[in-house]
DNA sequence: TCAAAAATATGACAATTGTCATTTTTAAGC
DNA sequence: GCTTAAAAATGACAATTGTCATATTTTTGA
């Protein structure tokens, strides 16, 4: 099953990591390196297992090797928001860690993940000892609160079918096709409304509408984008 | 007017600024801040003037020595979202020079407003020399994107009257009282409503709302909470 | 492969919140 | 202090979205 493709496993040291060039570890050199891989450790999460409890403080963070993650809170009612994904690449947990507050989103693999751990006072010798890093980081932190003020803004004053247009394109752009051309991602209609923001039976009324009016189509669960512009300009979204 | 309180303008070094021991720089050593005091600028708005536009490419950053600000976006009906506030020792426009995105909200002063103005290079100057500094900022933008993450998952979740509750013990924690106990801003009913996410009217019929339950109280159109313990129950908010 | 559980889909109705119109009050600026 | 414009307040009605119920389909795990 796996065989066919990369390795899941992360390799032991971080310079054979095949997602580095995109992430914020991309610019460092062999001692840096060195330093992170001898700290590391590499771990995995079942589909559907918690990474991260809303409410813990971590003692590391967490690098996504090969995997899916979402990050949520839970809502006074018991329900989900869907604050974002992460995948290969990302680095998770690193917000509570700096911001030294407890985790305000719990973490939870969409699919079986494989991830490497680098313990917290670890990562704050790497961040305190290297300033590409620290940059990087700090990039990335400030690229995430632009991502969440547009999405106050879109969950603030657009319709529900604008946004469910709107998560549909970056759901795309987060996890790209398969083979198919499918989202490559399953996801419950219940965790598409828990991104959107709305009642699951509105976010499944509103997919089906799309579907008559052949933006969308379907197959089991999955969904495959067939009209992007026409959802770019439902989701009134402009690059 | 203005005379009998501390100045409100910056003091030409910011080992004298008033502000300091709250902000980013706070543990920044004397040489640290002598660069930045002969690389900082001293600049005034006036109330109702725009500091940031959207969409911009900022050349510098500020830090807010006496003033308010509120950040904003701009949505497809052209409504404002805001986003949060700024106020005294607070930085703004860095996450568009760190993340090297343009602006992604505005930012308008809310009453006149003294700040120091760091141009961009100077600014990336003191963050890749100061370790300290740089994780200043990171814990800065890490707390901003947790406080982003509740906002979300209370847009996406809460009533419009649940999240009006929990606005104005954000704008009591951000702003404070004034001698009489009213909060220490003085915002229209729109833009309560522009940052609870409704219409201005939905925003002034709940108001009242609340001052007949005697939660709130007005003078004009200052507000005073009378019954903060209520207000957290409504918005459904814990310490 | 099969059975059971979970998820999806749809309809009817309810509730919340938005829009529009109008009157009253407050703030701003001279 | 006064005038005017902007904002606040309120009511009526409309629209969107949520809840509840039920049937059908898909997924899951043995």
């Amino acid at each position: 099953m796996r065989a066919t493709h990369d390795s899941a496993e992360p390799p032991l040291h971080c310079q054979f990591c095949r997602n580095r060039s995109d992430s914020a570890f991309h610019n460092l050199g062999t001692d840096e390196l060195d330093t992170i891989s001898r700290l590391k450790t590499c771990v995995s999460f079942r589909k559907g297992q918690v990474i991260m409890h809303e409410g813990a403080r971590p003692q590391g963070v967490y690098c996504i090797h090969k995997g899916k993650a979402k990050l949520y809170k839970m809502g006074p009612e018991g329900k989900e928001q869907i604050i974002r994904f992460a995948t290969n690449g990302d680095l998770i947990g690193y917000r509570s860690i700096l911001s030294d507050e407890p985790i305000s989103a719990s973490i939870t693999a969409l699919v079986d993940t494989y991830a490497c751990y680098i313990p917290k006072s670890s990562f704050f010798e790497v961040i305190e000892g290297n300033p590409k890093f620290s940059l990087n980081v700090l990039k990335l932190s400030c690229h995430e609160l632009g991502e969440a003020g547009k999405m106050i803004a879109s969950l603030a004053q657009k319709t529900v079918r604008e946004r469910l247009a709107e998560i549909l394109l970056i759901l795309r752009a987060t996890f790209g096709e398969d083979e198919e051309g499918f989202l490559d991602i399953k996801l419950t209609r219940e965790e598409i409304a828990n991104m959107v923001g709305t009642a699951t039976e509105s976010a499944i009324r509103l997919l089906s509408e799309l579907k008559e009016e052949g933006r969308i189509s379907t197959q089991g669960r999955r969904i495959k984008l067939e009209d992007r512009p026409g959802l770019r300009k439902i989701a009134a979204v402009f690059e």
